[in-house]
DNA sequence: ATCTATTTATAAGC
DNA sequence: TGCTTATAAATAGAT
């Protein structure tokens, strides 16, 4: 990353090792915070330097980091760290609690209960939040269908084509002699279907979808208020 | 770095929050490598994303790293701990966390974050939610208000009688001589106002609010369109 | 995910 | 280490 790239193998001066240490170090800790700053992460680093010395950085505890990360990558049966003390634990404990307890609240309000000690502004904001989660997901919605539909025209698009050349193919047979092994159940209607219907061709041709493999996984139970 | 500073603050948006975490947790990822690989350091890092899900590197093994870490930093000899079922400790913790992620995950989703991975149908179950919540909040709201008038117009019926017996005692009055000592709040309206005019009594009334002390918390700089 | 204009990080040299 | 500078990387914003 400057005058020249230098391979990433370890360096074997002594000395140059310990100055690009030094340098990267910072270089490192400083992205460290800035992740856990800007992402609202939660961000441990744990440097030792070749001669043993010890960095450290935590966006929060670094035991706490450290306690999460156990339970979490469920490495369960470690009788290797009963470093905390209990207050610890308990504090931990009392505030996954509480946030735990804020959270339910919250999402019982979202759904319309214990709306009791609500002021009018709180039931506003309740209202503005609402309005906006159902918009999203409204507009997503939306988009998924759009996808569907999307799909659906292509295969539909495809499946008019083939038709079409095979219609063609059957009014250049020659008409009289029948021929044993062909494969009726793609013999298409003589008087074609027109390429607005391309709803009816597809649904027309779903007894037969043995097409390519892909798989549209539209469910035709949906509403249908929602396609307007 | 790049097309513009970003300064160094939590962003704001869910999605711009995701985008950057990726490609700085990427980046992070990469120069605790290559400074482990650089200076022969023992490097580890554990992150987790606001969402709560880990990523982690080690140049060694996670574990021994965070031996050598906890021996490094504490020397503080703690082998107090009882390990009073620590796995019991941990499972109870697990669970916490597991349900606050989890109703996270949903507050995230009722304000339309986080739809990615979403089904139609868990879509449609969403804003069935939403719009059930939403009717709820406004029903609540509705009713505040509702409350709120019939306080009022039970103020104004109040002081619109009041000022009955008022205006009733003035023409009462003597033209010429002032008396002292009458007791003039027992005396009955001659003329009195319509019962329709309630609110216009209100306004007229309102300098001089000086009655049983109880307290009519009206706003009136609440959206006129509520009222509607 | 891919593409750039910019901002940063950093390798060398002192 | 600290500073300077040329250059390699990282990355914000847009696509």
């Amino acid at each position: 990353m400057a005058r020249e790239r230098r391979p990433i193998k370890r360096i074997e001066s002594a000395a140059a090792r310990q100055v690009t240490f030094s340098k990267r170090r910072r270089g490192l800790f400083k992205k460290a915070e800035e992740l856990s700053v800007l992402c609202d992460a939660d961000v441990a680093l744990i440097v030792f330097s070749s001669t043993g010395k010890l960095s450290q950085f935590s966006s929060s505890s670094m035991n706490q980091i450290i306690d999460k990360y156990s339970t979490n990558s469920k490495n369960l049966g470690k009788a290797e760290k009963p470093s905390l003390d209990l207050n610890l634990e308990h504090s931990k404990y009392a505030t996954l609690n509480e946030q735990l307890a804020e959270a339910s609240l919250q999402l019982r309000q979202m759904r319309g209960e214990e709306l009791e000690g609500l002021s009018v502004d709180d039931l506003q904001k309740l209202e503005k939040n609402l309005e906006a989660g159902l918009h999203r997901v409204l507009q997503t919605k939306d988009q998924q269908f759009l996808e569907q539909i999307s799909e659906l025209q292509r295969k539909s698009s495809q499946l008019a084509e083939e038709n079409m050349q095979l219609r063609n193919q059957v009014s250049h047979m020659p008409p009289a002699g029948k021929q044993a092994v062909v494969d009726t159940e793609n013999v298409i209607a003589e008087d074609g279907q027109s390429s607005e219907s391309v709803m009816t061709a597809l649904h027309s041709g779903s007894s037969q979808d043995n097409d390519d493999g892909s798989d549209v996984s539209l469910k035709l139970g949906l509403p249908c208020i929602a396609w307007k």
